[in-house]
RNA sequence: GGAGAGAUGGCCGAGAGGCUGAAGGCACCGGUUUGCUAAACCGGCAUACGUGGAAACGCGUAUCGAGGGUUCGAAUCCCUCUCUCUCCGCCA
């Protein structure tokens, strides 16, 4: 699956990404060991390959043999063993890929020499729109989400479990709203292609963005079955041209799609768990982009500026950090997270992620475009992002846009969608 | 869920243990001929990896849906899986 030819290029690099992550540590291990297997995977392949040469002619030799009536016995015995010696080098080759590959799926993404070295603490807040609203008097999404009759927490858990949530009435309908303002706005206005997609996808894929191996226990699977429900759009939507090579007319590619996500958010209970801020299954609308190399930091800030539109259209005030490369994400090698202030909470919610991946995942996924006509393929840079994760936005408007008799006003954009410029 | 058929290069399609990286056709590229176009004729035309080379290119390995097996040798025989098609059943 994953990609073995790079390694020996990529060691170095490796070595200094996970420094300025401050893993160094715990990871020289698996880089030291990927080096001496692709090394030893090197050197078997080359003895194999001459091995299979020498058999390959003696198999020739066998025929035109028996072609000409004459005895083929010492040929035959000598390929024969050849062919022990062969089965016995591929048993090895074997074993030395599965390693490697595991080394390298250890591995995270080497993050962009611009993302601040370091921890949480190194974030960087980058800029900041609008004015956040004074907390005072303001009362959490999920009173009023409750009183207005918008959001039944109860009825969710008891049909499916805590951290699942029934939105009713003019709540439903606002979800429904958020969606279509979200793809229009992204199609129409930002260039994106449309898609509608599973929500169950196989091993094959969730290991091409990266969400496997790592994080399998926060995976909803189908019991029996090999497949997965996804924890985000970019699963399916990045995967779409997994194992394909693109012309290069194809690049930049824009695709979105809005699809519910899943996550089982394993050891995460405590943390942030009331409302609608951390729920096992919530709804999204998500943003891929496939780029050249030369492209995709400015890529970046594309795509960042297409998930910012959406909050400002809302009129929801946010700041934009760069995330330090220790709080970066494990395939990322550089995230933009964009927080949505809750007057209501008190904090600042994150409410969409953007990423670029470099190679990460197209070398994972195998995703590849041809540069020039007859020319070798090379990996596309991939970059993700929400375009809106509606849990929390719902929270946020809640929160920002309510009103001192408990009513909350509707974002003048949604409400066209909505059908209502106020819920009461 | 049951029963059957199938998967071969950019496309169509032969091949049924060795002389097949793969006939033939279409498409595409170059050329000849021809007022132009078309047609005819000649030639070329898969990919990946490794290795040598400044390069042109040479050499090696692999690839006929995927993975195993049989065999000195597999597109071809056997097993498993995936996908597609047809028929039956069931179903929002």
């Amino acid at each position: 699956m994953h990609d073995l030819r790079m390694v020996r290029e990529q060691v170095d690099t490796l070595r200094d990404g996970m420094r300025r992550r401050g893993k160094l540590d715990a990871l020289a291990p698996f880089i030291d060991r990927a080096a001496e297997l692709d090394t030893e995977r090197r050197a078997t392949i080359q003895v194999l390959e001459e091995r299979k040469a020498a058999r390959n002619s003696l198999t020739q030799d066998v025929a035109k043999r028996k072609r000409a009536g004459e005895n083929a016995d010492e040929q035959l015995i000598e390929s024969r063993n050849l062919g022990e010696e062969i089965s016995r080098l591929e048993g090895e080759l074997a074993m030395v890929e599965k390693d490697l590959e595991s080394s390298m799926l250890e591995i995270p993404n080497v993050t962009l020499d611009d993302v601040p070295e370091g921890g949480e603490e190194n974030n960087k807040h980058v800029r900041a729109w609008g004015e956040p609203r004074a907390t005072a008097g303001v009362k959490p999404h999920w009173e009023v989400g409750v009183a207005l009759g918008l959001i039944d927490f109860e009825r969710g858990a008891k049909i499916s479990g805590s951290g699942f949530i029934v939105f009713r009435g003019k709540g439903a309908r606002l979800v429904r709203s958020l969606m279509s303002f979200a793809l229009d706005l992204n199609t129409k206005e930002h260039g994106y292609d449309e898609a509608w997609l599973p929500i169950v996808v196989n091993r094959a894929s969730m290991t091409g963005t990266t969400q496997l191996p790592k994080f399998e226990e926060d995976m909803y699977g189908i019991s029996n079955e090999e497949l997965f429900l996804i924890p985000t759009a970019e699963v399916p939507l990045t995967n779409l041209y997994a194992n394909e090579i693109l012309p290069a007319s194809d690049l930049p590619k824009a695709m979105t799609a809005y699809t519910p996500c899943f996550r089982k958010e394993a050891g995460a209970h405590g943390k942030d768990t009331r409302g609608l801020l951390r729920v096992h299954e919530f709804d999204k609308v998500e943003l891929v982009r496939y780029a050249t190399p030369e492209t995709s930091a400015g890529e970046l800030e594309i795509l960042t500026g297409h998930a910012e539109k959406a909050l400002q259209l809302l009129g929801l005030p946010y700041r934009v950090v760069l995330l330090a490369a220790g709080d970066t994400g494990f395939g990322s090698a550089k995230t933009y997270d964009l927080e949505v202030f809750a007057p209501g909470v008190g904090v600042w919610l994150e409410v969409s992620s953007c990423s670029v991946f470099t190679d990460f995942q197209a070398r994972r996924a195998g995703i590849r475009y041809r540069p020039a006509e007859g020319g070798k393929p090379r990996f596309v840079h991939t970059l993700n992002g929400s375009g809106l994760a509606f849990p929390r936005i719902i929270a946020a408007i809640l929160e920002h846009y309510q009103n001192a008799d408990g009513t909350v006003t509707v974002p003048e954009v949604l409400r066209p969608y909505l059908g209502t410029d106020r819920l009461d």
